[in-house]
RNA sequence: GGCCCCAUCGUCUAGUGGUUAGGACACCAGGUUUUCAACCUGGAGGCCCGGGUUCGAUUCCCGGUGGGGCUGCCA
């Protein structure tokens, strides 16, 4: 049999990284073994349904280009699917009905409380003094069922069990029935529960692999019991390890996300109820093949771990469980900058035109040749595509003026020309005027330094002033090329400056 | 609290019953550059602690400590 799994988010909220790294493992092990990639959505919760959820989980996948062979599945239409499976569960004693209201299971957990149990369960003891199927009389449980009383359909776990399985990441996991809860399968509205409807869908769709977030360990056992009480066969588990906190404590969040300027999401999340936006690593200018390797690397490594870069077909070729590690990672944003600077350096200049073009226009800037050559020239001095753009907007709004009464007095200073220096610009712009057909990149750099010879200047001095004067900084591309590429621009903004002084 | 998972440089990690414990980001120094990057070279920096097993443990076992997860009619 072929190699199946599922990605199976709920819609519960946006997409984190986290997520995506589980979607792209389950991805990546459908591809390196031919298999089958299911997308299901599981969205069983009608309370904790979020607007846009869905749509953000789709267009995350699908803008990494994580696509899917089956599915978008929704849970949400097939519960009578699983209500069917609940009560054949219960036809074979492996769960039983429950007819407990809200407050009595409130008060059957004061009551443990208050006698020294820390965490009251629905389990092997205490379900002995509850409503349930357990404990009413056959004829009673009947006609409850029959005059509509609300119930729910809860797992029975046996006693004194051993529950093992294998994980495919760490090895034997063990659990004794006595500390698992009989978990509801079928809650009072007719809706199963996440344990349910996973088993029952994982089954029905013929998942080999179940490759999920280590928070999934604890309820592996009781996925195990429904899976023994319909008969089935369970498939290999991989629980893979958390995205942890940069700074080291707790789970990555959104809050601490935004503290520090780090995206967590694929994509950009505006939340409906708050209206508070977010950006993901698209909006902030990473390539979505580096983000991949971002993803990848944190918890995985290929088996030749002195790369760090590799193309989507190197990761599918060399992907496999046993490389997975089982400890927490932490993202590394500056690493993940770098890792997005790797793959900018990368691209073909044609693509690299094609990336930039639409940043460079969300900060105003038309994406003419132009603009296109000079954010090109900015590529090896930034991690990002918005910050190339950020590059560009600035150079091109930029102008040498004077102005005092703003403050810029320090930075204006280093312009300030001496007429040594005047002369000399002045010169070179008379050269250039005269030879602009013949004003190569090299040809002006080598220009400007026998000018400056000529004068007794520093090269590197008379430089900085030109560069101050074409962009208003002290450093960038090399100047031959930036002035090469703005032509008149320069002029003009040269002369300006030498007017102004 | 209970149950479960985890533990190699600051971070991501490779690795082994005997290794100078390897790489990457970040950091420092040098080279290159008009400059800043990129790039090249070099440097600093790590096996959580305590027992045991063993001729020998970073590696295997146990305990501790630390971190994390779960403990809902959430997923």
């Amino acid at each position: 049999m072929g190699v199946c799994v599922r990605f199976a988010p709920s819609p519960t909220g946006p997409l984190h990284i986290g997520g995506v790294r589980t979607a792209l493992f389950n991805w990546l092990f459908a591809r390196h073994h031919q298999g089958k990639f299911i997308l299901r959505i599981e969205d069983t919760d009608r309370s904790r349904y979020v607007p846009g959820a869905e749509q953000h989980i789709i267009e995350s996948l699908r803008w990494v280009g994580l696509t899917w062979d089956e599915g978008p599945i929704r849970q949400s239409t097939r519960t009578e699917l699983y209500r069917r499976y609940a009560h054949e569960l219960v036809q074979r004693g492996y769960a039983y009905y429950a007819f407990d209201t809200e407050e009595e299971l409130e008060r059957m957990r004061q009551d443990l409380r208050a006698a020294g149990v820390p965490n009251p369960q629905y389990n092997v003891y205490t379900r002995q003094y509850m409503r349930n199927s357990l404990t009413l009389p056959e004829e009673e449980v009947q006609r409850r069922l029959a005059s509509g009383e609300p119930y729910v359909i809860r797992l029975y776990v046996p006693a004194d069990r051993e529950i093992r399985f294998h994980d495919q990441i760490r090895g034997w996991i063990r659990f004794q029935s006595r500390e698992l809860d009989d978990k509801i399968l079928l809650k009072s509205d007719g809706f199963p529960t996440y344990h349910l409807a996973n088993v029952v869908d994982d089954h029905l769709m013929g998942v080999t692999h179940v490759i999920r977030g280590e928070e999934w360990i604890p309820s592996t056992p009781i996925h195990l019991l429904i899976y023994e009480g319909m008969g089935w066969t369970p498939p290999e588990f991989a629980h893979l390890p958390l995205i942890l906190r940069p700074d080291g404590k707790g789970k990555l969040s959104k809050r601490e996300a935004l503290q520090l300027g780090i995206p967590i999401y694929v994509i950009q999340w505006k939340d409906p109820h708050t209206g508070e936006e977010m950006p993901g690593f698209r909006e902030l200018g990473f390539l979505p093949e580096a983000v991949l390797n971002i993803l990848a690397l944190l918890g995985w490594h290929p088996p030749d771990a002195q790369r760090e870069i590799f193309t989507l077909q190197e990761m599918i070729q060399t992907f496999s469980l046993e490389r997975i590690g089982a400890s927490g990672a932490r993202l590394n944003y500056e690493k993940a900058l770098w890792i997005n600077q790797q793959y900018l350096q990368r691209l073909s200049e044609e693509a690299f035109r094609q990336k930039v073009a639409p940043f460079l226009e969300a900060v105003g800037v038309p994406p003419d040749a132009f603009h296109l050559e000079l954010a090109n020239l900015y590529r090896t001095r930034a991690h990002t595509l918005r910050e190339i753009a950020d590059e560009v907007r600035a150079i091109r709004e930029w102008t040498p003026v004077r102005s005092i009464q703003s403050g810029e007095v320090s930075a204006l200073e280093s312009v300030t020309l001496n007429a040594c220096e005047q002369d000399a610009l002045q010169a070179f712009l008379r050269w250039w005027r005269a030879h602009t057909g013949e004003a190569t990149p090299d040809v002006l750099t080598q220009k400007i330094r026998e000018i400056a010879r000529e004068r007794e200047l520093k090269p590197g001095q008379l430089m900085l002033k030109i560069r101050w004067a074409i962009s208003g900084k002290r450093q960038g591309p090399p100047l031959g090329a930036l002035l090469h590429l703005m032509k008149d621009k320069a002029i003009e903004r040269i002369a300006k400056l030498i007017e102004q002084t």
